[in-house]
DNA sequence: ATTTCCAGCATACTTTTAGTAAGTGCAAAA
DNA sequence: TTTTGCACTTACTAAAAGTATGCTGGAAAT
């Protein structure tokens, strides 16, 4: 008795589609730590292989290219001989600081609330 | 010649570890939306199923039990006869807005962006 | 001459998450 | 009396995501 998945189509669209397609990209693990490493500036591959612990070089690798297809970076080849890569943010890669600051203060007011309590 | 992950431990424990468990928990599909639907105030269980397009009831159990267990929304047994049962968020459940909001700006500051570009 | 560094790619594999289908118990409506 | 609504649960399948490992190829260091 549970079909209500696309039935007969959209119809409502009530459920913020802005809100699933971003939270779908940020809500990715790495994506967001990425993005964090760079605010300070441009950083190469293996820099930030070593900064982001616990991270593999293919889903770096994968979530580079992510961020470069949405126009939240990007590479810059600054040399083939030993090959030299930077990643730099694009302007709405910056601007992505006020999502994170968001969440860190959401998920500290939440921890501070949920301690109150006990 | 990759094995970084976890090798020695920690020891940088850079990574912003509040940010990676926030995310880890919002980012599930779902439950950003579920929040969203009770900023208006309490609901039922099928107004929520009904409200969410796609979401299918094994889903929403899960996630509202997620919700509860994070300590974003309170469950209320309103009757036993016709089960009813309300959702109602907490506080930090309603701290949440302040996430999404941010979101919602970036995903719109991100396109408007992009859009320029072309 | 061999090893190391760099920035990855390819492949195989495991784990996690999402989605589908069906069933539960109880009460009231048809 | 069979059906319907409510709020779920259980079992299963499919798809997505993540991990492990090995490899490339040129240049510089040992």
């Amino acid at each position: 008795m549970n079909k209500n998945a696309k039935e007969h189509a959209p119809s409502s669209e009530s459920s913020c589609n802005a809100y699933r397609l971003a939270i779908e990209f940020i809500g990715k693990r790495w994506t967001g730590i990425i993005i964090y490493q760079l605010f300070e500036g441009p950083k190469r591959y293996h820099e930030l292989l070593n900064a982001i612990d616990g991270i593999s070089d293919r889903l770096l690798s994968e979530r580079l290219k992510d961020l470069e297809q949405e126009g939240l970076l990007r590479k810059h080849v600054i040399a083939d001989a030993p090959k030299k890569v930077e990643y730099e943010l694009t302007p709405p890669g910056y601007e992505f600081i006020e999502v994170f600051k968001a969440i860190m203060d959401w998920a500290e007011k939440k921890e501070a609330y949920l301690n109150e309590l006990m």
